[in-house]
Formats: C-alpha cells, structure tokens, sequence
RNA sequence: GUGAGCGUAGCCUAGCGGUUAAGGCGCCAGGUUGUGGCCCUGGAGAUCGAGGGUUCGAAUCCCUUCGCUCACCCCA
C-alpha cells in the first residue's frame, strides 16, 4: 500500500484545528456543562477513544448506517480489531460494567464533555468526522422521573448556554413487548403504498421501517401524516411510563411537543426518546438528542439494567452560538510584555518574565533582534496593557521602564519593585 | 456512497484568451539617534490547486485528477 503524497501537507477530511481565537467557546460550552452537570449531581467521567470493535457493534446495532459504514475500524499489532468510538454510551455502560458501579446507589449519574467521536462521512455543515460531544447518562433506574431529570438537565443545558429558538421534541417508541406491533402495523401501511414511496423509503421499508417515519422527501409527507402512530400501539407500562414523564416535564415547566414522528437512529433505544431542534435553516437542526436504553446493559452482557441519557453536538451548539451572535466571555490575555535593548538586557528580562509569571503575572518576552518600535508595536496590536522597557540606562539605574499602553504614560520602576507595582 | 457549486499570496477579492497577475487586510522595515495604536513611504509573499490538451499565445477555453463547501443518506 503506497502512500498517498500530498505537496501541501493538511488536517484530514472532516478534522479540524482548533485555533486560540476559538478556544472561548469551547471553554464557555465546557464550563457551562460542567455547571448544570454538577449542579444536577452528575459526576464526571472520561473513557478511552478506543475500544473493542465489538462494543459498537454489539451496543450501537449491527445494521445501523453508523456500524456498517461510519465506523473506523483498526487492527491493532496484536491482530485485535478495535474502533474509534462513534459515541458515547455504549462506552459509558461498558466502563459501568466494568467497574462494577451497579454497587453504588442507583442511578448512577455521569457525565462528559468535549470527548472526541468519529464517523466516517462526507462532512458538511455542522458534521465532521471528528466531532466533539457532550453526554450525559442515569443508569440504574426504570422510573420515569429520571426520564424527566434527564430530559430537564438537557433542555436546562441549552438555556445555560443562552440558544434561542430551540424546541424539545419528545416521543415513546415502545418496548420490545409492544414495538413489534408496531412496526408490523407501519409496515404493512406502507406496503400498501409501496408505489407511491420515494427510493430511499422502499429500502427503509425493508431495512428499518422506524425510518420511514422522517424521511425529508416532500412526496412521502402525506404518507408519513397518515401513518399508524406509535403512541396506539404501547402497552399499558410504556403508556403510563409516557404519561408519567409528561407530567413530571410539565412540573418541571420543561415546554416539550410530543412528535410522533420522532424515532431515533441508534437500535438501543427504548420507550423514552426525545431531540432539542433549531428553527434554523439548514438540515443538521438537531443539537442533541437521546432517549432511554433499557435492553443496552444487557446486551453487552450486565445483567439488565435499564438506562437513560442524551448527547449533546458541541461543533453544532457552537454553530448556533454565532448565528445568534453570542459571545463567550472574553479571555484575559497577557498582562505584561517585557521589551529590551541590548544584549545584557535581554538576558534580564529573561528573568524578568520568569519571576513575572512565577508570581503569578502572566508575561511575554519580546522578539529577539527587533527594535523597541517594533516590541512596542507588537505589544500594542496583541493588547497587552503594560510594557516593560529594559535597556542600558535603565540598568546602570537598577530600573525598568513601566509603561502604561493605554493611557501612554511610563514611569521608572525599581527592578525589585516592578512585580508588587504591576500586580 | 450520490448530487451540485467552488478552487488566484496567511485571509478577502479583481482579472475571464494577449506583454513583468492587480488591490485591500495582515506581516516586515523605514519616516534621524531606545517608544506602539492614526497617517505616509517602501518591502517580502502567488509555479493563478495539480496534470494533460486546444491555441501563435491560457489564471482565463476543454478534459482528467485532487481538495474545499453545501445538500442527500445518516446523525451530534
């Protein structure tokens, strides 16, 4: 396998830099989680980026578009086919596993942010390959009122952020004791309209009928509208399930619209599933989503166990945050440039900074072989509020120049005093 | 995987068959001897994504290829 040369070397396809310039909101999303995340007794938690190929395909679904053409499969040197995660909570239930935290007080309440997924798909606005996720999963309880904790910490997420325009779409799917029914019911409904159905409905029809519920395609919306709906079809416990969540949700003045087309891509979801939208343009317009996962455990070979959680896109709620012109708080930056003239003076302010920034004042050296306008020019245009000038005269005087950039004035500091004058 | 649009210096853009590819931002250096933001002057930086073809002549036309973007699929 030859490879591939490139003259100009670059990040690939659908992986992107994070410059400093956009490091604000990174920090912003990521601080705001770490606040509604804690506050709702959430403990953090972080696992690897890989794992055993097996996990994805076992928890995710064997069929799912993600297993069977997303995923980023490797054989390590051990002849082991592992992956890079495409999620979060088949992962989060396998370090729950394995770690034995059935032993705690159930549910079992974690979170995580800025954890790295991959998928491998042709990216476009607000997807890539690379993406960073926040998630969140309560794992250990059945009841519907951490359903609706989940669904509030959610929603109280995006309003911490301060997004505007945002919708809460919920739905149930079902059991396995009731989903079946309900499957077979939309499936022979469609197949009575087969002719009528675009392509991609037909192979859904075969494939995953669930599906064919949001396909976009202008031509099927007549048929979706008059599809059986999944809310006739639950048994009595996922009913009542449904209608318990919904009254907790309306306690909890969390403003949710049932969505009957709602249905999720990932197999593990049960009962519970629910997205936040954007009215936004555009087709990505689901920030987050999530839903119940009663048989997941299991499948990765707990006993059962049931769960709940969501996962949140942080490339798309960054997106919307500068659609609607929010903007992170701004970060402090350098409070000192050190400038100087001359070869012993350099080697001062070498020191200088380092007694600076060991004292807690955050400095910078200047440019080595340029001239004082230059430091100063520079200093200025990167905003830094003070500068110190060190040359000649100003050590023969045991001082440094202090000098203020935005009034324009300096003054002579003592070099032992400078630290406790700048401060 | 499918479809569409686009590829000119670090960024934005002009040029759309004819001599040394133009401008703005940014960067660098000067406007006297050690002092910034405005202004003035100068400079560096582009094999016009790459390869092939048409032509006396191509950044400008054609083909191929790579890349980017958007959309579909799917999803965060």
């Amino acid at each position: 396998m030859a490879i591939k040369e490139r003259k100009t070397l670059q990040a690939l396809r659908g992986m992107v830099d994070i410059l400093p310039e956009e490091q604000g909101y990174w920090r912003y999303v990521r601080e705001a989680t770490v606040s509604v995340c804690e506050g709702y007794g959430y403990g953090q938690i972080d696992t690897p980026i890989l794992e055993d190929y097996s996990l994805f395909s076992r928890g995710v679904g064997e069929v799912t578009d993600i297993v069977e053409k997303e995923m980023y499969t490797i054989t390590d040197k051990g002849g082991d086919t592992i992956a890079l995660r495409p999620e979060a909570t088949a992962a989060v239930c396998r370090a729950y596993l394995e770690h034995g935290l059935h032993n705690k007080p159930q549910p079992v309440r974690l979170y995580s942010v800025g954890m790295p997924m991959f998928r491998y798909a042709r990216p476009q606005a607000g997807r890539l390959r690379q993406f960073h996720q926040i998630n969140v999963e309560a794992i250990g309880d059945a009841d519907a009122t951490i359903d609706a904790e989940v669904v509030a910490l959610c929603w109280q997420l995006f309003r911490k952020l301060g997004l505007k325009g945002l919708s809460l779409q919920l739905n149930s799917i079902g059991d396995p004791k009731c989903r079946p029914g309900y499957v077979e019911a939309l499936r022979s409904y469609y197949s009575q309209q087969e002719g009528r159905l675009c392509r991609e409905c037909k192979s859904r029809l075969e494939r995953n009928p669930l599906r064919l519920l949001d396909c976009k395609v202008p031509g099927c919306q007549p048929l979706i509208e008059g599809a059986p709906r999944s809310a006739d079809y639950l048994c009595e416990e996922c009913q009542a399930h449904f209608q318990a969540l919904t009254r907790y949700l309306g306690l909890m003045e969390v403003p949710f619209t049932r969505e009957h087309r709602l249905v999720r891509g990932l197999d593990y979801y049960t009962r519970t599933v629910f997205e936040v939208q954007t009215s936004e343009e555009g087709q990505q317009n689901a920030l987050g989503g999530g839903g119940r996962y009663d048989g997941l455990i299991e499948e990765l070979g707990g006993r059962p166990t049931p769960g709940v959680g969501f996962a949140v896109g942080m490339e798309r709620v960054i997106l919307n945050l500068k659609r609607q012109g929010i903007e992170p708080p701004a970060s402090p930056g350098t409070r000192v440039f050190v400038a100087y003239v001359g070869q012993e003076a350099k080697a001062q302010a070498v020191g200088l900074v380092s007694r600076l920034v060991r004292s807690g004042v955050s400095a910078m050296l200047g440019p080595a072989g340029k001239s004082l306008k230059a430091q100063l020019r520079q200093a200025g245009s990167m905003g830094v509020p003070y500068v110190l000038i060190l040359g000649d005269q100003e050590l023969e005087k045991g001082v440094v120049v202090l000098r203020d950039m935005t009034r324009r004035e300096q003054r002579e500091v003592g070099l032992e005093e400078v630290i406790e004058q700048i401060r």
